[in-house]
DNA sequence: GTCTATAACTCGATAGAC
DNA sequence: GTCTATCGAGTTATAGAC
């Protein structure tokens, strides 16, 4: 599919508006100014906003896999694998906004039950892909922490994901180096 | 002020529909609905959305501070008071609910200008409660973390604010639980 | 596939009676 | 302090022309 067919462009702008406000504070009428279409339109390509957010989880978690993936086939050190995925985050901190999962689990309770799964999908292969590098590094001895790495990867996943959230409300004060320096240093202490 | 009048009420119900549902999902339909007046009647104590909001976080920070002296009376240990802490958020949890303050930063954009630094607010007297009692708790013994007590409690409160919106999409295992260990865990790290 | 027009509803908010 | 009644704007969504 081209990068600037219809269906891809609402995705991006829908998208990064959910990134920025949130699902419940963006309209098909937000939507349609970005994209340079009326709102009728946008029910063509999707019928109710619960598609287009299912939509955009799917993709989001398709775009997880293959980054995922893409970060395995480096064969770099597990510390430096980490490293790319917590870039992901540092990335989206400095464009101001929060993760789009990150932002539809905050609005949970108001989603479709579809929606609320995809949601927890992203979680949960997020943070089993942590778990398995942190484990892989401990065998390989980058690493020397003594509990459990799933539960170190789901301690990492909320950190990333709430200082996201909470690094907008810090006044330019980066937070997600700091999260990944304690982070570190707490896997490598003796 | 009585805890039954209106105005108690009204915050009550507010305060538990963001935590559920968030600030742009819960209408002065909704929070009549629950209080038993009609949304008329809400203006009367609030004039605006924003001002229910301002008056809510104001509470909110004064009860922290509340919450935090009581904490630091008890003269237990600093890990102690950590815990107590934490177990703020733990019985967050354990209803299904989120921060309020997390709720709103994750709406920040939205959020009128006084509303935004009630939420900073609040997470900076959070953040620095936390680092004054990890490095209390480094001069004496307690703990043994080598990087800057800022860095882990803006970590810590990253974390629980995470935790507290990954955990709903987690089919009830509990994340709370699993980040108090880690973060004892890596303090006491030899 | 996009448009105009509009339905049907909900939103925050106000006026004025009681 | 709470009510009824209402306003104007915004919301998702649909019908039907092009």
């Amino acid at each position: 599919m081209r990068a600037n067919e219809t269906v891809v462009r609402l995705l991006n702008a829908a998208q990064l508006l959910i990134q920025e406000r949130g699902y419940n504070a963006f309209s098909y009428k937000d939507l349609a100014e970005k994209v340079g279409i009326r709102t009728a339109s946008i029910h063509y390509h999707f019928a109710a906003k619960a598609d287009l957010g299912l939509a955009l989880m799917e993709r989001y978690v398709e775009e997880l896999d293959r980054t995922l993936a893409s970060i395995d086939r480096t064969r770099s050190t597990n510390k430096a694998k980490l490293k790319s995925f917590i870039k992901l985050y540092r990335d989206t901190e400095s464009c101001g906004a929060i993760c789009l999962c990150g932002s539809l689990a905050s609005d949970r309770e108001t989603l479709s039950p579809p929606l609320q799964e995809a949601v927890a999908a992203y979680i949960e292969r997020s943070e089993t892909w942590i778990a398995e590098r942190i484990s892989a590094g401990i065998q390989q001895g980058e690493f020397s922490f003594a509990g459990k790495p799933a539960d170190v990867a789901a301690t990492l996943m909320s950190s990333l994901q709430g200082g996201l959230i909470l690094s907008r409300s810090r006044s330019g004060r980066p937070l997600l180096a700091t999260i990944q320096r304690v982070f570190f240093s707490a896997l490598e202490a003796a």
